[in-house]
DNA sequence: TGATTAATGTACGAACTGGTTCGTTAGTCA
DNA sequence: TGACTAACGAACCAGTTCGTACATTAATCA
């Protein structure tokens, strides 16, 4: 994850502020999501970079505000994946099976997200709702769903009442809870949701449910 | 929550063991679900608390037991709920309905043990493996499920092939996700997962989604 | 090329925090 | 009723942790 290439010159490193940011970044997001805020050493996020605690100080103020500079990095990367996705052209019960599939495939690859939204939301979000930057930038994805689901609502295909933020959450549930609860759930249940072998079990298994609940027929109810 | 109640005796406390116990364990909980395992102060719990630190070391031995105690009695309550659950007389359908709202309701009604459970992900569930107490006890509602399940499978009325336990991980993750993400879903998208107006709602949209997979038509798979 | 500033490193300290030491008292039971 | 012990309280301590004051050097540009 280290997205940054060190020229090796000698008598020291070169200076590059975008380098040394990334860099702090990068380490502070694997001790955040090892820790938790409180857990995290900012001590220890420093002797992990090629920089010292200083400029932890000097580039982001402070730990609260690094803590929010991580995580604001980590959503825009799963903004970024929703963006290229380019569903509109399949049929609606392709087009949704597909976008939860990308939610599975993206929240599997990347833990670490996981966990600072968990700790996040042990924190009610304060860190998000001081960002500027989280606030502005909405989901591509909500669009996304928008437009399929309307689609297939037109055709007759979905029967189901909902919308798109709340098929976006019964979506982002499932592949979420896959991943953040995975150790709590392998010790009482004695089931890993998250071994490898059992991963194309969980997406058909996503993909089967939202489709189900789409299409059912409601008549006998 | 404050499970005690005191004789007011003149002259100070008359000495009790069993409550001064339930007392540190009420407000450790508040405590470590407020701020995680790190960030809860041993100090703060024993302010808030009629005893003194002195005392949480006395019957707990450290923190870290604590939380573990105190995770221990947050699951022996969902536990409880699940055994005095009565559901078999009804048929399949309702039976499942029945069961998946009582994990609805048990999460709204208790976001302590939400978040306990979260925190004891970031941690890896290290606690629950130290625990002997949380290894023995399995959960009453996969019993339950599973002999739905194969009522409900032999009449024809499920077609999915689903085991209890990820039937169970599907309910959980819709009910757990609700709360436990809450915050974050709110700031992003504006709405409020746990908002008491649209309990009916998800509490509804949880038992068609369930039931909509269990009994889906998979002709035309 | 000399001045200016962005970028960086070292050392330190004040406040906090989990845990302990030492001493006291209420209840109990022979 | 007196000895014994479980239950309790106050003060303290050693290690840690976030944050900063001070000093320095590489790049830039007039």
């Amino acid at each position: 994850m280290t997205s940054v290439e060190e020229p090796a010159r000698p008598g020291g490193r070169t200076r590059d502020a975008a380098r040394t940011k990334a860099e702090i970044l990068d380490v502070a997001t694997q001790e955040f999501s090892r820790a938790g805020f409180a857990g995290a050493r900012v001590d220890e996020i420093a002797a992990r970079t090629s920089t010292t605690k200083r400029m932890i100080y000097y580039y982001f103020g402070g730990k609260e505000q690094l803590f929010t500079a991580v995580l604001e990095r980590a959503y825009s990367v799963i903004r970024q994946a929703e963006q290229e996705l380019d569903v509109e052209h399949l049929d609606p019960v392709a087009a949704i099976r597909r976008l939860a599939e990308l939610t599975f495939d993206h929240h599997e690859a990347h833990p670490d997200f996981i966990r600072l939204v968990s700790i996040e939301n042990i924190h009610e979000a304060e860190h998000i709702a001081a960002s500027e930057e989280l606030g502005r930038i909405g989901s591509p994805a909500l669009d996304v769903i928008g437009r399929i689901l309307a689609t297939g609502r037109k055709s007759g295909l979905f029967t189901a009442d909902v919308d798109a933020v709340d098929l976006h959450a019964m979506i982002s549930a499932f592949c979420f809870f896959r991943v953040s609860n995975r150790h709590t759930f392998g010790a009482l249940f004695g089931r890993d949701l998250v071994a490898s072998d059992q991963r194309e079990h969980y997406r058909a298994m996503l993909g089967d449910m939202v489709i189900a609940y789409l299409t059912a027929d409601r008549a006998a109810d």
